[in-house]
DNA sequence: GTAGATGCAAATTTTTTGCATTTAG
DNA sequence: CTAAATGCAAAAAATTTGCATCTAC
């Protein structure tokens, strides 16, 4: 079995298994939805079931391993792999292929605090997501 | 019945029917799911089933008089009242209670070119959201 | 009168859960 | 050996659709 993830998974307190290995693979940074992971796995006649999906998606999002996306038109959970350092999100979304590019630069850091002032909200995180059309798309 | 958008729904090529009017006026700054317009209106004893929540949502937000909204721990949309004059969103987000504030200004604006070169992708539009807890909900 | 709106029931889509069985550590 | 993971089937939750009827204009 595959154990280039094992020590990875570990650390998170998570079995090192074989589904777990293949949709861990599965993702990449296209944000992609449960059946997307499915049919990928499908293709490569990897046998899984919805339920592990869902089940390992949510886990990864836990542990910060994947984060949740959602598109303004379509009523599904779509999953990407999150950067590790840092807790709020700044990227670059295709509509079309759902490829995400993470900002290495966070554009507003400084903003926070004067917002928090001026609005009384206690703030948590933030997202800036930026939607368009990749290269490969726009032709 | 009545009236007072009856010329608002017109001008978007809608008939001024009493459902209509009920879910415009049960939308507020709260992003709401199809069940919190349910019941709210069922609480108001007025009488409408979902299948014409949702359809009436959705016409709002292909109209832009709402906004589809989904927060990242659950699987349902929420529709708020949009801001008429532009397609770019940037708002804090009670993560409670759902209260909505739309932020005047545009912090990002500038960025959007700089972004759009560096990257190649072209982008369309773009979200800012600061999710935190409004000053109730932090009691 | 007619296009659009609604109610109702049924279907679809997406996600979750219970439980028996299997497996990683 | 044990806690965690999986498969399977069934259920739940969210949303959509078809169609007959009704209503705004």
């Amino acid at each position: 079995m595959h154990d280039c993830h094992k020590d990875f998974f570990h650390t998170k307190g998570l079995k090192n298994t074989p589904t777990r290995d293949w949709v861990y693979h599965t993702l990449t940074h296209k944000a992609l939805t449960a059946e997307d992971v499915y049919l990928a796995l499908l293709k490569q006649k990897k046998k899984i079931v919805f339920s592990t999906i869902y089940r390992i998606l949510e886990q990864f999002s836990e542990h910060g391993i994947t984060e949740r996306l959602f598109l303004d038109n379509e009523n599904k959970t779509r999953y990407q792999l999150k950067e590790e350092h840092d807790d709020h999100v700044h990227q670059l979304i295709c509509t079309q292929c759902h490829e995400v590019v993470n900002l290495s630069t966070c554009p507003v850091e400084g903003l926070t605090q004067d917002i928090q002032k001026a609005s009384n909200f206690k703030i948590v995180y933030h997202q800036l997501r930026f939607y368009g059309l990749c290269q490969k798309c726009r032709a």
